[in-house]
DNA sequence: ATCAATCTTGACTGATTGGTCAACTGTGTT
DNA sequence: AACACAGTTGACCAATCAGTCAAGATTGAT
């Protein structure tokens, strides 16, 4: 009896995430209006009405791509947490953002798609959870500050240089590989990438030294 | 008999670049296939058919739209002239790119989607103009750097650090204004932004000190 | 006034697409 | 064997939208 629902349950959950990297896939490349049904489905190699079995309407697989995205988002900003290193923390949280650009651009993309457009679909996570983890965040960054750990800036610009440049490799892969001589970044690269993007705003916020 | 021509040219001019601006904030909005020319004709306030009658296509006007951004890319670009004053030379060229995020912040969303969806429509400038621009600045910035002017980086990762967080303000204006309280940055927080992003990568660059 | 050219516009059309539906299949339980 | 129920699927429909068209308005030159 319950053994039925549970393989069952393994079947649904099986289908719902291959859907669900499928339509990742297709948002990314797509946007949200230029992605349809039978691409998703396609991409899942499953029939379009299959689709619609286990995701009502195509706001609702949008919407729960975008959640998914904004969970790998949180787990990437737990990585920077209360220390009382800046260097050490800024290491991680540049390395944690730098390998999520690398490995799940998509979710990245479909992110970035849904905030230019206005963030119709996840205007509340910016609103209640974005906010609370960004203010914590300065705090946490403006007690470096007093601490006389890092030069006086404003956090806020500080955090969003961050975003930008570690998410500039994920949402413009496609320039920055065309710049590359049409190439993936190679293993190598990625980290040169990461390191600098460190040493850079590490050595802007200490005026001593580097690391 | 050349009147005419004029008089007919100056009518089609006109229109043409009401046309175009609403189509930028429709296609920033929206996204490609998100936007309507119902939209676009309602932003410009003409009938659907005179739009068609200016633009034969929805494609032709989008992409004159993304070729118009790209000459007010290329324009900024030139800020960042041959220089052997890096400080004077990166501050320059921030001031400039910060203040397009500001004044044209449409025009950069409608890039960015279009770089990320894959540049389906301005492959042919990233390939061309793009590349050759780029190189040539890394070059310039790899002999500040034989010079000891600056630190030894990769100077590929900095221009990407220097476009990414200053086009951050303008394609991410949603998310930027959200954790503003809703409101858009104030001209002093404009400045202040500026003068931050400069700050850190210019100390990051100078083990030395600052300006 | 006449004419030719550009410009304007409402009405229409063919293609696309999100979503529905009803028939069907497979599987495990009794 | 009979049944219940999750899952599968091709065919269909209503809505939307890019693009067309033909009839008319405007303008300026002669």
């Amino acid at each position: 009896m319950g053994n039925l629902k549970v393989a069952k349950a393994h079947i649904r959950a099986e289908n719902e995430r291959i859907i669900l990297d499928a339509a990742e896939a297709i948002f990314a490349r797509h946007g949200f209006r230029g992605s349809t049904m039978q691409m998703i489905a396609d991409q899942a190699n499953l029939p379009k009405a299959n689709v619609h079995y286990y995701f009502a309407s195509k706001k609702e697989l949008y919407r729960r791509v975008v959640e998914q995205i904004f969970g790998i988002w949180l787990q990437a900003a737990n990585s920077f947490e209360q220390s009382d290193n800046p260097a050490e923390a800024l290491r991680r949280y540049i390395e944690q953002k730098m390998e999520i650009s690398r490995l799940r651009k998509n979710g990245s993309k479909v992110w970035a798609n849904e905030v230019i457009n206005g963030a119709p679909i996840i205007q509340d996570f910016l609103e209640n959870q974005l906010t609370e983890w960004t203010d914590g965040r300065i705090e946490m960054i403006q007690k470096w500050i007093d601490d006389k750990k890092i030069r006086p800036i404003n956090p806020r610009w500080l955090l969003y240089m961050i975003w930008a440049t570690t998410q500039h490799y994920a949402d413009f892969t496609h320039q920055v590989e065309t710049l590359n001589a049409a190439e993936p970044l190679s293993k190598e690269q990625w980290e040169d990438a990461t390191e600098t993007v460190f040493q850079i705003i590490w050595a802007g916020l200490v005026p001593k030294s580097g690391t």
